[in-house]
DNA sequence: TAGCCTCGTGTGATTTTATAACATCACGTT
DNA sequence: AACGTGATGTTATAAAATCACACGAGGCTA
């Protein structure tokens, strides 16, 4: 359970990311954005997807595919490993969550509909994720890929150290 | 096996990485400056740990635990994985190897000795990787990080897309 | 409306990756 | 020789991910 527990450490909705923050408006337009963008592509925003995406909205942290499957089979879908990870396949590659190599664990977009190219930082005290922006051009990496020939596609940038509020606890 | 198996590909030990290199010469090299390095800082490099750097250096390729593990049993080592996991500890503890998160395995440092901050990229049609280097301040997400309070300590940077052997053999 | 196709879902089984727990052994110290 | 520490080996189990197959809901076409 070890690895799989830090994704889920913390219980509380509140004071999520590394701020405090009003939640229940933010989950609601992420799903409505969702909608709104499956619809327009002609992609179908099932049952089992949206309640995917609603339960790491309200989470708003990392979960493992695993919490995930526990969560969707207690609302009443599929108990059986694929079930969670389509349906975190679906959202993944359509950017409305990412997955956290760091954790095997994933969460959603913070910036959905921006280009995507998420970066992360995840505390290793308290095991939160805050996703920020990274541009295209990775810098030293991207004029290595050029002297070399290499083709960036994607990029997975994820730093692990301490956030502030660990931070000032430890120093207090 | 797919995901395993797409670690350890490519089976020649030639023409590794994006370029052709002789190969021999720096495995013994490697191996020795690791003893060195071990020697100075009171650390044991004990046979298992030894062969275990061994053969990543000498596949130059990232390889998975359990790869690791036949290769290791088939020296004469214990058969069980806590065998290879314990061995690639040492060695990523020390900077002798790194984990490629995005395949869920383990490559030979490229750059022993010089401070560690290293990045990736890994080719999605041939899966070789290559290290790069990257400095501390990692541009965009170092200044995100400064400016909510967070502290970097480790930093995961890789990068999937095409290297340019494989791009030149598609437009062949 | 029936037949068909595609895509999504549900389930059982299995594979792959990683740890836990515990016994033993090698080495250095006292 | 007695002891502590850390490395190794083994059994067992957990956690993460995929395979394979059956079924079903919706569109399309005839």
């Amino acid at each position: 359970m070890a690895r799989a527990n830090k994704a889920i450490k913390n219980t509380s909705s509140v004071n999520v990311g590394f701020e405090a923050h009003d939640h229940t408006a933010c989950v609601q337009t992420a799903l409505q954005a969702a909608e709104a963008h499956c619809v327009a592509k002609g992609l179908r925003f099932t049952p089992v997807r949206r309640r995917t995406l609603e339960i790491l909205l309200q989470e708003h942290r990392a979960l493992g595919a695993y919490d995930l499957l526990k969560s969707l089979s207690a609302s009443g879908f599929g108990s059986q490993p694929p079930v969670a990870y389509r349906a975190i396949d679906f959202l993944v590659k359509n950017g409305f969550a990412h997955k956290v190599e760091k954790l095997n664990a994933f969460i959603a977009c913070n910036h959905p509909g921006a280009s995507h190219s998420p970066a992360f930082m995840i505390c290793r005290s308290c095991d939160v994720v805050v996703e920020g922006m990274s541009g295209p051009a990775r810098g030293m990496i991207g004029k290595a890929a050029n002297e070399v020939g290499f083709k960036i596609e994607k990029s997975i940038i994820e730093v692990e150290g301490i956030c502030g509020s660990c931070a000032e606890q430890a120093s207090a």
